[in-house]
DNA sequence: CGATAGATCGGCT
DNA sequence: GCCGATCTATCGC
């Protein structure tokens, strides 16, 4: 049913997000990811790497856009999308990252309500947009350290049930099965097949 | 419930 | 100019 953890998780260790990209994506779920003590578990991610071509790195140079993105790993990499939204990932080795999708409102929710103007739990951080309007995560936190203030992140021990498919909204390399999700969990942007 | 239109703008060609 | 790792409202069934 709902996914339920506490403060009690360990902090990730410093080298978790240098390592293959797809495995840190699995390794998130169920990773309780806070912004200034707001956030909860995160329960859907997909991976882009330098080769793939639906990636900011893909046959481009370093720009002030993606810099982010060729520093080093277990950082923020936060773009504007579509000229209104924000969307955040954490940057792992060579180029590559993590898009956090979806995260299951857990700590502060009364503050993620103010923010969205909605008072329903499943519409709060169910999209990588909406995610960061609810943790506050903005253009200020692009290239910020994954292990400081304002950011935490936690994660217990324990096997989380993982669903896979294909990346959502992409033109291109749309049949690589990068996205990956806690299965079955209310709170994803979408459902899996 | 699924499909679709429109908003809106920085980065890149 | 074009278009995007999106969201919301609104339409139709």
């Amino acid at each position: 049913m709902i996914f339920t953890m506490n403060r009690t998780g360990r902090p990730l260790p410093k080298n978790f997000f240098d390592r293959d990209v797809d495995r840190v994506a699995r390794d998130l779920i169920g990773t309780v990811l806070t912004v200034d003590g707001v956030g909860g578990p995160i329960v859907e991610t997909e991976s882009y790497d330098s080769a793939d071509p639906a990636s900011h790195a893909f046959e481009r140079r370093r720009t002030a856009r993606n810099a982010a993105m060729f520093g080093p790993p277990g950082h923020a990499y936060v773009y504007r999308i579509y000229g209104m939204h924000w969307c955040l990932n954490f940057v792992c080795r060579e180029a590559s990252a993590v898009l956090i999708r979806a995260v299951e409102p857990v700590y502060g929710i009364d503050t993620m309500m103010r923010r969205r103007g909605t008072d329903q739990p499943k519409n709060l951080c169910s999209g990588p947009g909406k995610l960061c309007q609810a943790l506050g995560v903005t253009r200020a936190e692009d290239g910020a350290s994954l292990f400081a203030p304002p950011f935490a992140l936690h994660r217990a021990g324990g096997a989380v049930a993982i669903a896979s498919g294909v990346r959502i909204g992409i033109s291109k390399a749309r049949e690589a099965e990068r996205r990956f999700g806690l299965r079955q969990s209310p709170f994803l942007s979408r459902r899996f097949p």
